[in-house]
Order: structure tokens, then C-alpha cells, then sequence
DNA sequence: CATCCCTTAATTGTCGACAATCAACATGAC
DNA sequence: GTCATGTTGATTGTCGACAATTAAGGGATG
């Protein structure tokens, strides 16, 4: 219920049936609800949402637009298995994108905008306050924060890239790797550091900040990803 | 036929009739067979292209996917119009994702890739010695030179953006804004400095070669398009 | 004369059915 | 026993028809 008000709210425009079962299935793939690597067979999710295969196929090719399923022709389709490889290359793009959104962001966020930024940090503080351990919440609003510099960017192309399709990705990644949060205090002060760069418009230093940010970030998981290797290896030799 | 044998030869995977008339859509959108901003109608492109409806829809939602047309529900699909501002969020994007393209590819590229590469560039010397003023084949090579590197690079997330949906975008623009080559020795010179980068495995001296290239040439499109304004309030005040 | 409403035509969204293709299984030959 | 091959079942691709929504045009009314 609370999900599907907050796709609504999200995405106020749920006109056609194809555009609802997008959403749904996007939510469910992230979440986890519909595995990595299964299959995806049209017969099956149309008795399942009760649509015809007409609209599904539409909300499947949108999905497999934005990455979150794979087809092949006459075969059929997968929900997507992001390999470490993938996800590396996944951290590549997000640091391109997100440094380049940092400095535009720096030259053209607006008062309100850096205020709210602000207040999401504040949010933030707060949460870390109260669940220290917990840092689920913390992840959750990390991509709101990367959410709102994308957006004061008021670069249309940029924001699609990143809110619409690699976003959606991250948080899949997330699931599938049930990576909880982790470095929380760092990256804390990082995003501190980022906004003040923004407010005091200095473009260059915003785009460096980011940077580091997202590329720090990406090292963390090639760390934990050695490690659960590591011990993968250590129990069965 | 002959493009339907370009096609097939550049991407040998035309299994399905959508397949298909994707790819002979995209090409009659990039080419301005179907100008920007018209109407497309799927009742009408049945019947030119003599097929169903639903081929036909599947084929319209992966070009809305790629951002060549722009559909409103209930209401139609037109043929994407760049605006300036459009065009220069896309040369931003082209920054952020080539210049870590060039980045990375300093760092993976093998020795046959480059090899390639300076194929490619003895090709555009021989090609601007014959025809000094025809830079049109100097602009289609610019692409490949830049795909080359996007393919060096390893990553098949950038090779997917850049590749299948920006590079169409900038060809587009190119029949759009009817922007012939311009500053071509410059551009060739950059060209062969971003080489000598990548083949010293200098990957922050690409990148930023690659970041100026990139800037250069969005430059060099709001210096004429301020022209062209200027012409257009000249002619009509 | 401008405005509002209603009618109409066309287009889009949705559905069910048929044909083409593929994966799996069983069968048979070496 | 293993490999090749034919058959079967299911899934995907394609098609035509019906329902829902929208945009446009005409007519009545202030």
C-alpha cells in the first residue's frame, strides 16, 4: 500500500495499464521480490496482474530499456544479474555523471534548492543519531541526497541517466549484494563537504568532492567484495 | 536494399520484424527522411511499412527509449526536436562520458585497438587531403574515432549509452542544425594528441584531452549558433 | 462576435487468437 | 554408454478487432 502511494506520489502518472505494470515490476525487481536471474515469462506475469500480454510486453520493454531485464529474441527474459564486474563498470559511469552534475550543480542550484539539500543533511544527522548501527535509512537517503544535486543540475539529460535508469540499479544492487550500509560516518562528512563546495559556488571543487566521493565509495565494495571472497574460499578449499 | 543491407551489416541481429523497422526507423529519423518534430502515426507507418501495429509499437517504444521520438499517452508520438539547450545538457553528458572513457581506455586498451585507432586517423588525413572543403566524411569518421575509444575502454555500460543512444543523438543534431565539419584541422590535431595519451597509458592526460575536445566542440556550437541568431534578428527586426 | 458545449472522426490502448520459433525430452543408432 | 535426431510442449512473435480517450469542427447561445 505505503509502495504503491509512494510510486504514485513519485510518478504522478500512472494513465495506461502498461505504465502501472512498469511500475509495479520495477518495484518488485528492486526489492527483490522477483530474483535475480529468473525468468520473466509473459504468460505468467499476465495471470499474475491480470493484463493481457499486449500492455506487459510494453512495460517489459521499458523495463529491459532501463536495464533491469535482459531478452532474447524468441527466448525470453531474465531479470538482471549485476556481476562485480558490472557493478564496477556501474560506479565508472555514476562517477562521470555525478562529478559532471556536481559542478553544473555548483553554478546553478538555487537558494531553496541548497536549503533543502541542507535539510536532508540535517535528516541524515539525525537518523545516524538515533540508530546508530542501523544505517539502512542512511543508504536509503544517500541516493536522495546524490537525488538532489542531479536535480540542481536542471540538466533534463543527466537527470533521466542517473533517477531514471542507474539509480534504479544501485538500489537493485543493494538487495542483491544485501550490502547495508557501510562508512557512514566518511561518507557523512564527505556529502557536508560536497554541499559546502555547492553553496560557495565553486564548481571545481564540487566536481573533485564527488569525484572522490563516488570513487571511495566504489573501492569500499571492491574491498568487501575481496573479503566475502576471501571467506568464500576460506570455507570451502 | 542497400540500406536495408547497411543495417544488417552493421548490426547482424535483425531477428524480429520490430527488430527491423527499429532500425529503419532510427536511420530515417537520424538521416531527416521523417523531420524533426513530425507526427508519427501508427496507423500511417503500418502501412508504409506493411506491417501490424504491434511490431510497429514495440519498435516506437524503443525509440522513445533511445530518445528519438517523444510519445505523450493517448495523444501521439513526435519526432525529437533539439533545442540548443537540449544540445548542449547532451555535450555536458559527452564530456562527463568520454573524457572516462578515454580514462579508462588509456588504461585497458591493447596494443590491436590502438593499432586501429591510428588506422582510423591516417584514414581522415588521406580524406581531408582530397577534399579540403567536403568535411562531411571527416564528421562521419569523427564518430568512429570516438566509438573506437568508447569500444577501448572495456565498459560495456559506457559503450551501451554512448554508442546505442548518444551517438544517434549527435548525428541527429548534425542533419538537424545541418552542421557541416568545422574546425577541422583542430579537431584533427586533438584527435591525434588524445592517441598519443592513450598509447603512453597516460590515462589522467586523456582524460583531460578528451574533456577539452569535448568542451572545444560544444564551444564551437554556441559560437555558431549565436551567429546564426544574430543573422536571423539581422534579417527580420 | 465570442464562447461554450456537443458531436464526430481519428488515434491510441487493450484484448484474444493464430503462426513461428525454441528448449527439453524421449527415442534410436553407433 | 554416448551422441545425434525427431517429437512435443510451451513461449514468443504477429495479427486483426474492439473499447477508451483525445482533438477538432460545427452549432447554439450569451
Amino acid at each position: 500500500m505505503t509502495d504503491a502511494q509512494t510510486t504514485a506520489a513519485h510518478t504522478p502518472e500512472a494513465r495506461t495499464l502498461a505504465e502501472r505494470v512498469f511500475q509495479q515490476l520495477q518495484d518488485a525487481i528492486v526489492r527483490g521480490e522477483l530474483p535475480p536471474g529468473s525468468k520473466i515469462t509473459e504468460p505468467g506475469l499476465s495471470r499474475t496482474y491480470g493484463i493481457s500480454r499486449g500492455p506487459l510486453r510494453e512495460a517489459m520493454r521499458r523495463l529491459e530499456a532501463h536495464r533491469l531485464i535482459e531478452r532474447v529474441p524468441h527466448v525470453g527474459a531474465r531479470v538482471v544479474k549485476l556481476t562485480i564486474q558490472e557493478l564496477l563498470e556501474l560506479f565508472d559511469v555514476r562517477e562521470a555523471l555525478e562529478s559532471m552534475s556536481a559542478r553544473i550543480a555548483a553554478e546553478h542550484m538555487t537558494a531553496e534548492e541548497i536549503a533543502g539539500l541542507r535539510e536532508v543533511l540535517a535528516l541524515h544527522e539525525r537518523q545516524s543519531d538515533l540508530s546508530r548501527g542501523e544505517a539502512y535509512y542512511q543508504r536509503e537517503g544517500d541516493l536522495d541526497f546524490h537525488y538532489r544535486i542531479v536535480q540542481g543540475s536542471h540538466n533534463k539529460m543527466l537527470m533521466g541517466m542517473l533517477c531514471d535508469d542507474l539509480y534504479y540499479l544501485v538500489r537493485l544492487y543493494r538487495t542483491q549484494f544485501s550490502a547495508s550500509g557501510s562508512r557512514p560516518q566518511r561518507a557523512f562528512v564527505e556529502h557536508h563537504r560536497i554541499v559546502d563546495a555547492i553553496e560557495a559556488g565553486d564548481a571545481e571543487l564540487a566536481e573533485l568532492l564527488m569525484r572522490r566521493h563516488v570513487s571511495a565509495s566504489r573501492e569500499n565494495v571492491v574491498e568487501r567484495y575481496a573479503a566475502v571472497l576471501d571467506q568464500e574460499q576460506a570455507m570451502t578449499p
